[in-house]
DNA sequence: GGAAGAAGCGCTTTCGAGGC
DNA sequence: GCCTCGAAAGCGCTTCTTCC
């Protein structure tokens, strides 16, 4: 969130390493979409799920071979026998306005922002009702079982995987060290509301394949990669009530009930209390505009 | 047959406990 | 003090089940 924590990831990265130079990382727009995972054997897509818990998703093959920026076959003669791609299905934001636009003309329901439209697209049953929804795909990562079959940097690995026909994001650059990867942050964000597509932040990762393989995983999450994420939009309403509900585990949580007010692409009707010092510090009642 | 509610999924944020 | 991890909760969507 802050360009401390950026700083600080980028210090980490160099300690775990063991160097005092600037490291290279890619930058790239964070995507507000889904994450998928699509596997090719012999050049020839197979199988494409979403991301789920890390380990299984859901199987998606049959609505993702809708989207017309998937290849169904990869081109050239340097693909490798098994392949797994990695992306960002996403709805552009001109295809979401003319969708909704479609549903209302319709007297449909209509979808609240791009990213829940993707979601619901994708987990259509019928892939027929997914091939007329206006999505685009655009792949950030790929693996394979041979490791020597591919460049050793992230860059240019996903240059490969454009040779092959995917789409990779336009907006990618290069960064060494900290301050340009921040440098990167902000030209990103002038340039955020001119995009044909809703971002939420940006990526950063270690270019060097095996930096990104000394420096490993911690539980799910990369220790070569972190994404910085734009402010939070922020709007006013009032605590209409406060209510105690019980989770799953018998603990009883505090949540204020809100009038709903509609912020950063969704209706906020409710809010976890389960902070109560802050709650407390803040001094905050029933009927306060907060 | 249609409406309403529940369940499950995806993505996200925040906190507290435990380990080093 | 920092890092890691799991739990809990929020919103929106689709699908399935139940009820009228």
């Amino acid at each position: 969130f802050s360009e401390d924590e950026l700083r600080d990831f980028d210090r980490r990265v160099k300690d775990r390493l063991g160097i005092t130079e600037d490291v290279e990382y890619v930058c790239e727009p964070k995507l507000d979409g889904l994450a998928v995972s699509l596997h090719y054997e012999n050049g020839a897509l197979t199988t494409a799920a979403t991301r789920g818990d890390g380990y299984s998703g859901e199987d998606i093959t049959a609505n993702i071979r809708t989207i017309p920026s998937v290849p169904l076959k990869l081109r050239g003669d340097d693909v490798p026998d098994l392949v797994e791609v990695r992306g960002e299905v996403y709805m552009p934001k001109d295809g979401f306005e003319q969708l909704n636009r479609r549903l209302a003309e319709r007297g449909e329901k209509t979808f609240v922002n791009p990213r829940n439209a993707a979601a619901g697209s994708l987990r259509q049953k019928k892939s027929t009702v997914t091939a007329r929804r206006p999505l685009e795909m655009c792949a950030y990562s790929v693996a394979v079982t041979d490791e020597s079959l591919l460049p050793d940097t992230q860059w240019e690995g996903l240059k490969r995987v454009q040779s092959w026909g995917f789409r990779i994001n336009p907006e990618m650059r290069k960064a060494r060290g900290a301050e340009e990867c921040l440098e990167a942050y902000s030209e990103l964000m002038d340039k955020r509301d001119g995009l044909p597509y809703e971002i939420d932040g940006i990526v950063f990762r270690v270019n060097r394949l095996d930096q990104q393989k000394a420096l490993g995983f911690v539980s799910r999450a990369p220790r070569w990669a972190i994404a910085q994420k734009f402010p939070a939009q922020e709007e006013l309403t009032v605590i209409e009530d406060v209510e105690f509900q019980v989770g799953r585990t018998g603990a009883v949580t505090p949540v204020a009930r809100l009038k709903p007010v509609f912020v950063g692409g969704v209706t906020v009707s409710n809010a976890t209390l389960h902070n109560m010092d802050e709650i407390r510090r803040l001094d905050v009642h029933i009927g306060d505009t907060v």
